[in-house]
RNA sequence: GGAGGAGUACCCAAGUUCGGCUGAAGGGAUCGGUCUUGAAAACCGACAGGGGCUUCACGGCCCGCGGGGGUUCGAAUCCCUCCUCCUCCGCCA
């Protein structure tokens, strides 16, 4: 959300910004209307209030003295009717307003490169060596299936498409990178562990910016006003929602581990095959609160902690920095990391990392005080993954195949195999 | 799921019977000061906070007693509704 009097005081240079985006912002004229009906109306009620006020206590006082009030009452009837009426005005002016400014996306941060759609991404950088195999190399649904370590037929007879069984060492696979980030996050990078809960409200998807725009994107819990989790980020930004933090408080770290569920609303026949694109996915999710003067500092800092996984992995990837088309609603600033996938012959999104600025924090009402009593201004959020585990899965397993079908462990996993080199 | 109880400012807590001189007594914590070589204790003083509207500014006003609605000239106080927490019963990994 932007501040709306920012927006008041820069409106065609914040309009001129957010065209960049490419999104259609024929919405956003209505603004100046509501915002100068609201203050309109606003100083008419309060100005009634005020005089309400006033003579409650003098009819306070005349009654006490056994005075008649009666021509007071009556008058202030017809007050407070009428503040009832501007009242109603304003809270539906008000709701307009706040759909408006919620649906508004985040502004992008003037180093973000120009552009319309991924198309226009910018490499940052690249990481590691192409690997070149002297067999026919297989997708990596064909690899796990092969050795049967997962299983997408059942899973769409228990379930549905979109959803997957691991099995045996795929399962062990899963099980020992999510123990291997979690160590490595909390462990070398300074992060705090956390589980969240898997379900959230409505507030909490607000306040992260996945509603009121995308809902369809969400599993809505039936009969609840509960949603699946998309992602931990949700829970694990929300968790400080609507506190001041004291600024030696400042940064805060997260690593947190969830399980999330996306509906994929329109990927309608994209990566329908594999484990690139399932309803349900395990994360790890790192999780950044910072002081505004610093939060690019740590969007450097919290992608090369994304990045060291794959280093450790010894995966190939590129970062690529998002163009203003292809930044997503609320980022003001966004590297995608992409591994190798060599059935694809191309990177894959594996990792997201975002700076939010104060975009979420305003939504969610997260701030800070730089001194005991100052006031209290907006932390910046940010988070990435670190990283998305099935596409992790899939990642090794086409990487490290091997030409008898078999895939080797990556070394930094075998503590977590239980000492296996090999998947056979 | 059933039956009770409770949510007041940073924390504890009065006020809710019978609506108005209470936007909130009293503690504690915190901050400043006196005293002291220093500290503690004692004493004195300060101490809602947050948001909004308006003003160049000083300031003024409005809203805040879990959230939302209602009754009333006027609500912490009455009514409705939702949320959260606690106790007991039932069920349950």
């Amino acid at each position: 959300m932007l501040d709306m009097k920012y927006l008041r005081q820069n409106f065609e240079e914040v309009k001129q910004k957010l065209q960049k985006r490419g999104e259609d912002l024929s919405e956003l004229d209505t603004f100046g209307d509501l915002d100068s009906r609201r203050r309109e109306l606003i100083q008419e009620t309060e100005d009634l209030k005020a005089r309400r006020n006033d003579v409650s206590k003098e009819i306070s006082l005349l009654k006490k003295e056994k005075q008649d009030a009666d021509s007071k009452i009556t008058e202030m009837r017809e007050v407070g009717d009428r503040i009832k009426e501007l009242d109603t005005e304003l809270k539906t002016v008000e709701e307009r307003l706040d759909i408006l400014l919620l649906s508004i996306p985040n502004i992008p941060h003037e180093s973000v490169p120009v552009g319309e759609d991924e198309e226009d991404n910018v490499e940052a950088r690249a990481w590691g060596d192409l690997p070149k195999f002297d067999f026919e190399a297989k997708p990596h649904w064909d690899v796990a299936t092969d050795l049967n370590i997962v299983d997408f037929e059942r899973a769409a007879k228990v379930t549905g498409s979109r959803f997957v069984f691991y099995r045996g060492l795929g399962a062990r696979l899963e099980r020992a990178l999510l123990n291997f980030m979690m160590d490595l996050h909390s462990d070398e990078h300074g992060y705090q562990e956390m589980l969240p809960p898997q379900m959230v409200n409505r507030t909490s998807m607000t306040g992260t910016g996945q509603l009121p725009k995308f809902e369809e994107d969400a599993f809505k819990v039936e009969d609840w006003d509960y949603f699946l989790v998309p992602t931990a980020e949700v829970p694990v930004t929300n968790y400080h929602r609507d506190e001041i933090l004291k600024i030696d408080e400042l940064p805060q770290k997260f690593v947190a581990f969830s399980t999330n569920f996306r509906s994929e609303a329109g990927s309608a026949g994209r990566d329908t095959r594999g484990l690139i694109r399932q309803h349900q996915f395990n994360k790890v999710e790192l999780v950044q609160f910072a002081k505004p003067e610093d939060s690019y500092d740590v969007l450097e800092e919290l992608t090369g902690h994304a990045e060291k996984v794959l280093q450790l992995l010894k995966l190939p990837y590129r970062v690529m920095s998002m163009c203003t088309g292809d930044l997503g609603f609320t980022a003001a600033k966004k590297y995608d990391i992409e591994v190798w996938i060599p059935s694809n012959d191309t990177y894959r999104e594996i990792s997201s990392c975002s700076n939010f600025e104060d975009f979420q924090a305003r939504r969610a009402g997260i701030r800070f005080r730089r001194e005991e009593k100052g006031k209290p201004e907006y932390v910046h959020t940010l988070n990435g993954s670190g990283l998305a585990i099935g596409r992790t899965v899939a990642a090794i397993l086409e990487n490290y195949q091997q030409a008898d079908g078999s895939v080797a462990v990556p070394e930094v996993l075998q503590p977590y195999m239980g000492g296996k080199e090999v998947i056979k």
